[in-house]
RNA sequence: CGGGAUGUAGCGCAGUUGGCUAGCGCACCACGUUCGGGACGUGGGGGUCGGAAGUUCGAGUCUUCUCAUCCCGACCA
């Protein structure tokens, strides 16, 4: 057998590396920091994105599709959107190979190379903008709600599997507005969409705030995130949605004819989640056991057991069983009955726990014997038998109890683990101690940010929405400040 | 790009001061017994020891160069 499931506390990321294999969800490819999505992790990922391309349409947006390929002029439109992304792109500058001239594989032709280069998108408001020109003359044609399902590629210095790959797979929300005000509700929406879908379908608790100016958006003039803490004491920036108020269309020249006649520029947002919400979901609720799911995005809710010695007695469980599945999937259940020879009870059962299967039957010959059925649940390992009466509503309540155990799980930790701070000394031992949320006041200077980022490497997480006003003092520098915000150290 | 570590079978690893045919566990294949928490026995298949050059009678082991991966920083969703 290969190495034992590590225990979690010693080595977080190895953990998660070796989880993160183990539970086949993903592996390094051979390409610098990407990812192979294996089966079973893409099938969670096309779960996140069915939900949440319903909550899109839902909250009236269309899905589009924009190139891959950014000619790099449009990077330049926007002076802080270019500085931002400038030192991670990926770059396209010839479009052919040769043979090599010492006949050992190929080379680039020389004599392929483009006028322009053209940058692999890092995200699309640029081509996006430059579309958009062409689609608004006139306050009609406003707003402008597209979604774009893609892939991106930013070239960080450190990658991290699920959390920062070179090459991502996202969502980008690209809106254009009449009024500032729309924008903005916008934006809200957003967030909400997002908050709401962490909350109720990961079952990951998240604070929805605000970014302070050193946080936010290359090119946004506010950045709205949710916030999520993992079990290691790091925070996780889960979503975000920006609004970009003119910006972008006063770089790429977008405006419109108002209903006075008269010539106004457009406003905007972006917004977007990633496939780091995976590694959200696997470093929120997982256990030395594997990976824990969610019963909402599970890919398979129910694994069904059979115990058996041959072929008459599957065939007897089978008789039992089929129909259990067939109830269960008409209640939108996904059920594997995994009736397979070639591996063995103990097999399947350890199998399901790695890849955080919320409900398993086992059914056997006693069982059949007995009208019983055993329920295991993957949130507390607990088992029990039950008569096999009404398993259908037995098996989608506990499926509601494993969706809402694992929240109020997640949240009584967050709780345990935010502390609400009022002296530098506390600040620095807490982050060293424990790590966790810290609830703290701020004078709100980027410049004293980026000294406690300095001496502590914990930066400002979110400044909460609705925050209670409360007078106070600045942790760092004692000056006045009027509300606490969120400090942590962050993935 | 700095600091540290590691590259030996699909995975996890051992391999002594250079020495004989490169090993172990898991996985894989066959047969048998098993099957309610990753079964066991017997037999079997699988290796450019990351790559290149060098030292040597002889290199997985020593030297130089190189490539890759991981961890810690800078950068970031």
């Amino acid at each position: 057998m290969a190495k034992d499931f590590p225990t979690r506390a010693e080595n977080y990321s190895q953990w998660y590396n070796d989880l993160v294999i183990k539970a086949d969800l993903a592996e390094n490819s051979a390409v610098r920091g990407c990812m192979v999505i294996k089966p079973y992790g893409y099938a969670i990922w096309e779960k996140i994105q069915a939900v949440l391309d319903k909550k899109f349409k839902d909250t009236g947006h269309s899905n589009a599709y924009f190139p891959i390929f950014i000619p790099k002029s449009f990077f330049s439109k926007e002076a802080s959107h270019v500085e931002g992304f400038a030192k991670e792109c990926a770059i396209v500058t010839h479009y052919r190979l040769k043979s090599s001239p010492d006949g050992k594989g190929v080379v680039v032709d020389e004599d392929s190379k483009l006028e322009e280069e053209l940058i692999v998108r890092p995200t699309s408001e640029t081509i996006i903008w430059d579309t958009y020109k062409n689609w608004i003359k006139s306050y009609r044609d406003l707003p402008i709600l597209i979604n774009q399902w893609a892939n991106v590629v930013r070239w960080e210095m450190r990658t991290r599997l699920f959390l920062r790959t070179t090459e991502f797979l996202w969502q980008e929300g690209h809106t254009a507005h009449a009024t500032r005000e729309e924008a903005i509700k916008e934006s809200e929406t957003m967030l909400n969409v997002y908050a709401d879908f962490a909350e109720n379908w990961m079952s990951i608790p998240v604070i929805k705030g605000t970014k302070s100016p050193a946080e936010r958006f290359a090119g946004a003039i506010e950045t709205y995130a949710i916030e999520a803490l993992m079990q290691d004491g790091k925070a996780l920036q889960a979503g975000t949605s920006h609004f970009l108020g003119q910006n972008f269309a006063k770089a790429f020249d977008v405006k419109y004819l108002n209903k006075e006649n008269q010539l106004e520029y457009v406003w905007a947002t972006s917004w977007g989640v990633s496939t780091r919400l995976m590694g959200a979901l696997i470093m929120s609720h997982s256990d030395d056991h594997g990976l824990v799911l969610p019963p909402k995005l599970a890919p398979i809710q129910v694994a069904i057991v059979p115990v058996f010695k041959n072929a008459e007695q599957l065939a007897q469980i089978s008789e039992t069983v089929i129909p259990i599945k067939k109830a269960l999937e008409a209640k939108g259940i996904s059920v594997n009955y995994d009736d397979r020879e070639t591996y063995k009870p103990g097999w399947k059962f350890s199998e399901y726990e790695f890849k955080g299967v919320p409900v398993r039957l086992t059914i056997g010959p006693r069982d059949i014997e007995h009208g019983t059925v055993e329920i295991a649940r993957r949130d507390t390992l607990e088992k029990e038998v039950l008569q096999l009466t009404d398993i259908e509503n037995k098996v989608i309540h506990l499926l509601d109890q494993i969706q809402k155990n694992l929240y109020d799980r997640a949240l009584s930790f967050r709780e345990d683990n935010t502390f609400r701070v009022d002296t530098w000394d506390e600040f620095k031992k807490i982050l060293d101690d424990r790590g966790g949320f810290i609830s703290a006041h701020w004078d709100g200077t980027s410049e004293t940010e980026e000294k406690i980022k300095e001496e502590t490497k914990a930066t400002i997480r979110v400044i909460p929405i609705n925050n209670a006003v409360e007078k106070g003092k600045c942790i760092y520098s004692g000056k006045p400040s009027g509300q606490r915000v969120i400090f942590a150290r962050a993935y």
